[in-house]
DNA sequence: TTGACAATTGAAAATGAATATCATAAACTA
DNA sequence: TAGTTTATGATATTCATTTTCAATTGTCAA
């Protein structure tokens, strides 16, 4: 079964109609896999393709695929929602973000073992997700320093 | 030197005049240290002992205490912006969030020692500061569980 | 203590991301 | 293909935050 067919299916389980729109939104964030996209930056590479859609489908096929455990949705403080293609291993990737010119860096590996433990159990309290982000500067920033 | 002249001193510092508003909006906030208020919520507090306040002043007020290190800004993926007195060990306490009843839960200590090793190393990134947060399920959340 | 000047304020308008509305259009299914 | 349902695009709306600007207030030197 290709890409698209499992796409078909997984929509079809909960009622969803494949339509063009969908097709090419998924498209741009399969082809920008290493990026970490906007709302706003989807669109407007998805009208590159697809020049009739319109701002709330983009919208609202966002939501859904994140609904669908297609996307997952990321917040670096920058006031939009971002986005990136879920792989499961998405409990332990983070995200370094320098702090001058932005990038984004990620760190495999989740190396939480420890805190987790911890938080388990003296809160109480059983994680379902974490959200784990490091802002400081990178190699490139650091060398020009000053 | 007391609270207040060290509040003072830290605006004189910069310029910025020491004003009814901004004495007040600290005051709210001192006495909230262990909540985690929006904007919204702190004006709504501050109005109660200076009703002739603008929104648009604590807003900027929060954004300054920001600046000068007063106060620490919090992002709980609620859409709005929320904050807590900044105590020196900020940079060393996590935040546990109920996904059922929203409850914020403080886990103290770093813990962190091990990834931000491996950090420095293998992506050869300075950090400066980390933002951890956690969703899951309260103990009471837990208990009364389905 | 006063005055000059810069910083600050409140009210209101503006912004910007995200969502809701609704008539029309496309997908699925029998 | 017809009939039903879901999806779409254009537009209006929401909501938090920011900007604007005239009026007010704090600071500090005289
Ligand atoms: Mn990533
Ligand atoms: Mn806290
Ligand atoms: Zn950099
Ligand atoms: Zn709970």
């Amino acid at each position: 079964m290709n890409e698209i067919e499992k796409f078909k299916e997984k929509l079809k389980d909960k009622g969803y109609k494949l339509t063009t729109q969908r097709r090419v939104i998924l498209d741009v964030i399969t082809e920008n896999r290493d990026k970490h996209l906007s709302s706003e930056e989807i669109y407007d590479l998805v009208r590159l393709k697809y020049p009739e859609i319109g701002l709330a489908t983009v919208y609202r096929t966002l939501q859904l695929f994140e609904e669908l455990g297609i996307v997952y949705k990321l917040n670096f403080d920058d006031g939009r929602n971002r986005y990136e293609l879920y792989h499961n291993e998405n409990h332990q990737h983070h995200h370094l973000i320098c702090l001058k010119c932005g990038a984004v860096i990620e760190m495999e590996g989740d190396l939480l073992e420890n805190l987790e433990e911890a938080i388990e159990e003296t809160k109480d309290f059983e994680i379902i997700d974490h959200n784990v982000k490091f802002f400081g500067y990178c190699s490139k920033c650091r060398s020009r320093y000053n």
